[in-house]
DNA sequence: CTGTTAGCGCATTCAC
DNA sequence: GTGAATGCGCTAACAG
């Protein structure tokens, strides 16, 4: 990698390396001539200035991290696109690191990036996080941080996500609306704090609603075959739910396997609704209703709030918590009829 | 962000940085007890090494840069989750970058990461690139670069990717056997090698069976609503095609939404087989039958064979071109039956 | 085993 | 307008 630098260019244009410098990030104290010979020659030479010496010195990375739990989730993955809608433009790279869902990780790849490799860092914390103490640490540090999505109530640090508890209100009471009597929830283990948002939307619909059936709150995982063990045992008692909201888009998936496997019919036996990002949610047999999360817009807003950190500039109020609304999309599989 | 540096840490200790730099990395010729002592100030003080220093110094980033046309794609994303399953342990840092598939972004980056900000790439080329110069160039920079499932075969690099035209011809047989006269392939628009020996497979399977309709190849973008009016277009027509092998998952949505549109009947009117990775796949509306590739196991082996690259190790043969054989699964939108 | 010294490439202060 | 000198924090060559 006998990369050109300054040192080169100076030599061969007779100029000191300084001068070089200036010219090529267009100092007003360099000569108009002067800039021209220097860019001409650092063209023709390919020159690209050495990042690391300039992040030493300048004491910045030009550098972002996103921390997501998991990349094979279309909601992340549309995050991320989101993200990259404006890195590129503010000259930005952007480091990925997956904790699958392990506080340890989490905090670990905090505190490896604890050292000016990133300007700032974007998060969706693990289920399994409960101690804060690496999120806050952080913060004291002083370095730009915004939560998304999985945000932590309990921190006082800018963070974008959707209205949880609303939309699981109305999924739940689409679900009631359409005829189930015994709804149940099925939220990420842990205590994540979007999953007692969603918890408590449902809750509070049932509760609206009077329901009598007490409500049935079944805590899944990050694997699909634990998942299916345990919605099998439930739903092959006799008296299962003849409803389900789904806070997740995989556990939607792992209720269609079981019914399946069990021959429970969607809808008529079970209704289903979930929050889930898929595209293709409209093609499963039934076509799942679905709530649909701005998941590229979060990624988009969680960035360019990211940068306006990094950049010092004042946050609005609305910017410290910013709340972007999902959609609900009704479809066959809450459907009524028999 | 007050950072420890070594000249702190030596102060306290009353030792050289030096020492205490060596202390850190473990040096053999450094004492037990002043290991011990380093170390542990060190650990008191939090103290994290600069890497834009350290990187400056060794002429190396520790970080990769993974190349990809676009991350909402199954593949690509479990393609993410195999490379990430090997950096960590190599203390390796992922770039990630998006191409849109659009080649000028790509040769941008590839442009804008040779000056030493990754110490190698992994790419799959966007279907638009058709000039390889940017790849060539790199390579004769002498940075380490591995293709992968988007390969190029005009180069001589490192590739790892799926048996596509053996997978493509099987999948065509498949339609045959269930008794499909006129099938189309839908592949990615441009000169992808990915997209001709898929294609190469179709068309060998054809001519094996002695199909005498003319092959029907259409040609697919990355926007879906373009899509839609193409093949709107063409199942419109009275004597549209009987069966369809999508050479990307994305395509075979597009199908299945046409034909709900026009109310023909899967696997009945059409029949569908397509290279896809969706779990979701067989909860389709039928069921789809579809080609599932190794996308975990091509994103680590891609990322061992980089890494090999990196530390100047030889490759064996077989890591110069390696082949992941994908699976073929029948599903319902391939049953026969009326 | 430990210390001294010299850069890596760049941006920036201070001269002129 | 331009040049010379300094140091960001770290590693490595060379001494001792």
């Amino acid at each position: 990698m006998d990369q050109v630098n300054l040192k080169q260019l100076a030599k061969e244009l007779n100029l000191a390396v300084s001068t070089v410098s200036r010219a090529l990030r267009d100092s007003h104290e360099i000569s108009p001539q002067t800039k021209e010979r220097v860019r001409e020659l650092a063209m023709k030479l390919g020159f690209q200035p050495n990042p690391h010496a300039s992040s030493l010195r300048q004491n910045k990375s030009k550098t972002i991290a996103v921390i997501i739990p998991e990349i094979e989730n279309n909601f992340f993955s549309q995050v991320i696109n989101g993200i990259e809608s404006v890195t590129p433009n503010k000259g930005y790279h952007v480091l990925i690191y997956l904790t699958h869902e392990d506080y340890n990780k989490e905090r670990d790849i905090l505190q490896l990036l604890r050292n000016g490799r990133v300007d700032g860092i974007m998060i969706s914390v693990s289920n399994t996080t409960t101690n804060l103490d690496h999120i806050t640490a952080w913060q004291q540090a002083g370095i730009p941080l915004v939560l998304f999505d999985r945000t932590c109530d309990e921190l006082d640090v800018p963070n974008i996500m959707t209205n949880d508890a609303e939309m699981a209100f109305k999924a739940t009471e689409h679900l009631l609306k359409r005829g189930c009597k015994n709804i149940a929830f099925l939220g990420m283990a842990g205590n994540l704090s979007i999953s007692n948002r969603r918890k408590a939307g449902y809750l509070s619909a049932l509760e609206k609603h009077k329901v009598t059936t007490p409500p049935q709150v079944i805590e899944l995982t990050a694997k699909d075959y634990i998942n299916r063990e345990t919605l099998h045992a439930i739903f092959q008692q006799p008296q299962h739910p003849d409803g389900v909201f789904a806070a997740i888009e995989k556990f939607a998936v792992n209720t269609y396997e079981v019914c399946k496997e069990l021959d429970l019919r969607i809808p008529q036996d079970v209704k289903v609704v979930s929050f889930s990002n898929l595209q293709a949610a409209a093609l499963f047999d039934p076509a799942l209703s679905t709530i649909i999360q701005p998941a590229y817009d979060i990624g988009r807003e969680a960035a360019n709030i990211l940068f306006k950190l990094i950049e010092k500039k004042m946050l609005m109020p609305y910017e410290k918590k910013m709340i972007l609304p999902s959609q609900l999309i009704e479809r066959a599989s809450t459907a009524t009829g028999s």
